[in-house]
DNA sequence: TATCCGTGGGG
DNA sequence: TCCCCAAGGAT
């Protein structure tokens, strides 16, 4: 990489003014100009948004916010509460390592740290997540690369390399871009561009602020740009789950608190990898359907039974229909639930 | 370094 | 229908 290459990508000034001009109203955002965010709610949206649409965080965001709107209040919350609160979210560790961070945080009188190596050491916080909290919290020239920033700096630069190995040389040409004024709105800046214009599939280069730095716009091959490594086929996985019944109340346990949907709320099961579970407890179990689901690496389908119990259960707990709130469980869950409530609907 | 970890929407 | 992938982190 040429030196004056890399120099001459100034775009932090167009791109400030179109962020100016355009920067979304997002629950958790201060608009540009409008002083500094509270890094609690910086840190809380940052987590919920890692891996995750802002369509899908919006409302979580809003709720969690509510609930608990300082971090001594979400330190001072029932972990089962947590956990049903962010049910449908995705990725479980992040809910647990929330409270163990924000119990550290508010152990430690409450405040943040302000350093991007003080935020790397606590649980759940990476390095994209210390570099956007010192940014957008505390207004530091950190350099935040998240999967926008490599899009869009991908392009720039017309790098060929396939992530995820361009990573670190993604990183380092960011690196050179970051302003030292308005570290900040320049970096929700340029996420904000990788979601709204510079989009993995049809980039809209006309409407582009930085399209005139943009070597991939001048070649013509933005739309192919980042090249990606072909990805591994995704294996099929089979298991049972059991719906008991008890009258009023129905069968549930926690899973156990590290792995798949880790600590969350779930009807009894085999184990997904072939493992033969016997069932929770005595009853004439009858199928009522199946239930598909993709997860990240596998794809999963569980054969649903649903029966009333006819004594004790070996594992998990009756939870009276009054107390059961289908929200408290993960999508795969909410998936049976809905089975066997009403197996004729798809 | 590679694998594991959810879910929903768009093309 | 299927595939892509989204403000990643932990191990």
């Amino acid at each position: 990489m040429r030196d004056d290459k890399v120099i001459g990508k100034t775009i932090s000034a167009p791109l400030l003014a179109w962020y100016d001009r355009h920067a979304r109203d997002l629950p958790w955002r201060v608009p540009p100009g409008r002083g500094r965010a509270d890094p609690y709610r910086v840190w809380l949206s940052e987590v919920m948004l890692q891996q995750t649409t802002v369509a899908a965080v919006k409302n979580y965001f809003i709720r969690f916010t509510s609930l608990w709107p300082r971090i001594e209040d979400l330190a001072a919350a029932d972990d089962a509460q947590v956990m049903a609160e962010w049910a449908g979210l995705g990725y479980y560790a992040r809910a647990r390592n929330l409270l163990a961070c924000a119990r550290t945080v508010a152990a430690n009188g409450g405040q943040f740290p302000d350093t991007r190596a003080g935020l790397l050491a606590l649980p759940g916080i990476g390095p994209y997540t210390a570099a956007a909290i010192s940014a957008i919290a505390h207004d530091a020239p950190e350099t935040v690369v998240d999967g926008n920033v490599e899009r869009v700096v991908a392009r720039l630069f017309a790098v060929q390399t396939p992530l995820p190995a361009a990573k670190p040389e993604l990183v380092a040409l960011a690196d050179t871009l970051t302003p030292p004024a308005r570290p900040g709105d320049y970096a929700q800046a340029m996420m904000d561009l990788g979601a709204t214009i510079c989009t993995p599939r049809k980039p809209v280069c006309a409407l582009c602020p930085i399209s005139k730095c943009c070597d991939a716009f001048h070649q013509g091959i933005a739309a192919d740009l980042p090249r990606r490594a072909p990805k591994p086929a995704k294996p099929e996985r089979s298991g049972i789950a059991w719906l008991g019944r008890s009258g009023d109340a129905v069968l549930l346990e926690q899973r156990p608190a590290k792995g798949l949907l880790g600590g969350t709320l779930a009807f009894p099961s085999t184990g997904w990898d072939g493992q033969d579970l016997p069932a929770p407890g005595p009853a004439d179990w009858h199928r009522v359907g199946e239930v598909r689901h993709v997860f990240t690496h596998f794809s999963l389908t569980l054969t649903v039974l649903t029966g009333e119990l006819t004594g004790p259960p070996l594992r998990g707990r009756l939870v009276p229909l009054r107390q059961f709130d289908r929200s408290a469980l993960p999508g795969l869950m909410r998936k049976v639930w809905d089975l066997a409530i009403d197996p004729a609907k798809p």
